[in-house]
DNA sequence: CGCCCCATTGAGACGGCTCAACTTGCGTGG
DNA sequence: CCACGCAAGTTGAGCCGTCTCAATGGGGCG
């Protein structure tokens, strides 16, 4: 599944050096990804500022908290968990990013970063330096408006997050994360109903707030229910509209 | 308490007409709010777009979700609260903003405000229009890095408030909320430990993710343990040491 | 093959919610 | 002036959802 996802998105040409050699204006995220609503001619001047790396395996860090900020990534294949670690040690899932959308807004304010960045799989991500990107910002407005429409969308699903967090139940929660999952995946035109889950159960009860028996027993009751069938990571969406209900009770 | 809070913001000159006449140059919350670290050149240009209103009444709206985006606004006196309402119609408190604290940044990506946002007592606010911020951020760099810095921040501080409501328990989340105002409020040179709290039970509540039972009943436990002293939204923190060391336990 | 990690399932404990009663402060109107 | 209603807050009793602790079941890998 995880090969599917990269091939989705697999630039047209590979380069002999086994790094994945792209382009903004051939990359077929470019309708999700920066490039958004942007000529020809700008998202040339953006192509020449992202820098393309090394695939990142299962567990490989981007960068951690607390590193100099320089740069802001967008997810090219694979999926990416953000996590931020505070003072007592506790660990807070903050995010999982898919092919096309944007991290690392945060750290700006601080110029350091302000959470763990870590491969959920193998996956490849589009490094924009920031001090690049504001020099050509400033020259391309609908670039400039660009990255602040992406920060603000970032804003509004935090808010999302904070009332899922403050006055769902479990139930809620989950059938909350598989919907955007779905249609995050909908949207690369891939599968809004079967899907692998990219993350542990750890990591989705993290990021809800519930631990991960709840996580299992809630996946366990919605599939009995025959909502959702469970195989491990693989998920099936087998009534869209009941689990959509579900979204909307609270705790 | 609420005058205290006016005046230590009043500009120098006031205005016939009952408006209160300001620039960003005299403002005392310079410092804190959008001019910091510009030059006094680039703040008189900043200065020319902020169009400054009538003061807001306790339960007035500034704006409401859904419409139209135009600008972004600085809390020059008073304190805001700013909340969503999803489909369901339940209410989430997503921030409350104090004199040189900037709110809006959702909705830009949507062109539509993402939240409803009322003043919790007499204020005012200091209007600034995006489309005319986001010319002069072009021209001007350090403010176009402000404005993002601002965004981020933004961003920051709700991830750390996405971890507040997913692991801690109640009387941790209380103390959370309490040292967060006290930070805010001596930065503005206010007394840290004693503080009129501009909100109800309620919205603390709705923001904390609990009940004003609970509230109330963790407010009146802090007080028996000879934390703080409440007295409805009089509250005075009598041991700095131990409320920061509740906002490090677990739910 | 055995180990370890992840996931599932069960039983009991507990924190916060619900429901309800009561108090207090404030504005309104008789 | 007091009576009254109303909103906000406090406190108590019982309930419920989720957590904790524990046992068990696969699946991948050395």
């Amino acid at each position: 599944m995880a090969s599917t996802i990269a091939s989705s998105n697999r630039p047209s040409q590979a380069c002999t050096h086994g790094f994945i050699k792209a382009s903004c204006s051939h990359c077929n995220l470019k309708g999700l990804c920066l490039p958004i609503a942007m000529d020809i001619d700008d998202i040339e001047r953006v192509d020449h500022l992202i820098q393309r790396g090394r695939p990142l395996h299962a567990g490989d860090h981007l960068y951690k908290a607390g590193e100099p900020f320089r740069s802001i990534y967008a997810v090219r294949s694979g999926s990416i968990k953000t996590y931020m670690i505070d003072e007592d040690g506790i660990e807070q899932v903050t995010g999982f990013y898919l092919p096309g959308e944007v991290l690392g807004f945060d750290g700006i304010g601080t110029h350091k970063h302000g959470c763990n960045v870590v491969a959920l799989e193998t996956s490849s991500v589009c490094e924009i330096p920031f001090e690049r990107l504001e020099d050509l910002a400033a020259q391309i407005p609908s670039l400039q408006h660009h990255v602040f429409q992406l920060m603000s969308k970032q804003i509004e699903s935090d808010h999302q997050m904070m009332l899922t967090l403050s006055k769902k139940n479990a139930e809620s929660r989950i059938a909350t994360l598989l919907l955007s999952l779905s249609r995050r995946f909908a949207r690369r035109n891939l599968s809004a109903r079967a899907m692998r889950l990219p993350m542990s159960r750890m990591d989705m009860g993290n990021f809800l707030g519930i631990t991960i028996e709840t996580v299992s027993r809630t996946l366990s009751r919605l599939q009995k229910d025959e909502i959702i069938s469970v195989d491990g990571r693989e998920i099936v969406i087998k009534d869209p509209e009941r689990l959509d209900a579900l979204c909307h009770q609270l705790q």
